[in-house]
DNA sequence: GGTACTGTATTAGTGGCCTAGTACAGTGAG
DNA sequence: CTCACTGTACTAGGCCACTAATACAGTACC
């Protein structure tokens, strides 16, 4: 598990980890129960503050994509998550409604609305299979 | 043109004016070269200081959704945006994979991706249509 | 039990985002 | 030309997000 953080971005830095561990989980890279790099490990990796990675671990902790146990390390945890199924929805709506209109805005119509999103989730799933198979 | 701004919602209220607009303009509440509220005017509306407002017309008018004349007002402007259609859709696939990676992170499984996508379209189109036979 | 690893807590400082006050400048109608 | 409306520039301050230093606490394994 890569992970390359941009300092310049403008992006805080435990974000970028966020972000970038969530697509590796939603990619099938990381796969529940995979181990993710230690606090400090990490952190040494990035040339960052432990406490920065402690953030953003934090912050998947929170969201139930991870769990930690003292001692031994950070875990990816599998279909963790504790939301109905209607609020994972809305979550999800109100994202990709914020995506659409940025691309209604953009000008694109609905064809090309729906060609973008037909490639990117296919590049979720076929990326999700071959990680399936590969282990 | 209503806006409601939440104060406390932790969203700067310059952000919460750019989206809001964004989507009165995707759904076709707004059409191109309506005139949108006066920099003062809806400062006083909402509460807030002008240069607030100005700061939200600001950021529309950088991405090309609005234009300002000096004395006259501001405008809804028709499909501006100039970027290359590949940049807009670069810009659209990183959100809907934005989108995507979170839904797969909450269980959401592909059929129930496929359906919020489709119903988050529906909702964008029919909108843009009733509005356009209604003015 | 000690060592070396995990994550955690506390504190603090810097930077910059966000908002506001206030004064300036352009435009259009009468 | 003037008035009343547009948006703009400049300044400044408060608040908090973000990161870091450093010390503490739990676990595994020899």
């Amino acid at each position: 598990m890569y992970i390359a953080i941009d300092p310049s971005s403008g992006v805080p830095i435990y974000m970028q980890i966020v972000s970038q561990i969530k697509t590796g989980i939603a990619m099938g890279r990381l796969l529940p129960e995979d181990p993710l790099p230690s606090v400090r490990q990490l952190a040494v990796e990035l040339s960052v503050n432990p406490n920065t990675v402690a953030r953003a671990y934090l912050d998947l902790e929170y969201e139930g994509v991870i769990y930690k146990r003292q001692g031994a390390g950070t875990f990816v945890s599998g279909q963790g998550v504790e939301m109905s199924k209607n609020e994972r929805r809305k979550v999800l709506s109100e994202l990709i409604e914020k995506a659409l209109v940025e691309g209604v805005n953009l000008g694109l119509d609905e064809v090309e609305l729906r060609e973008t999103f037909e490639r990117v989730l296919d590049k979720i799933i076929s990326s999700r299979q071959a990680e399936a198979v590969g282990k």
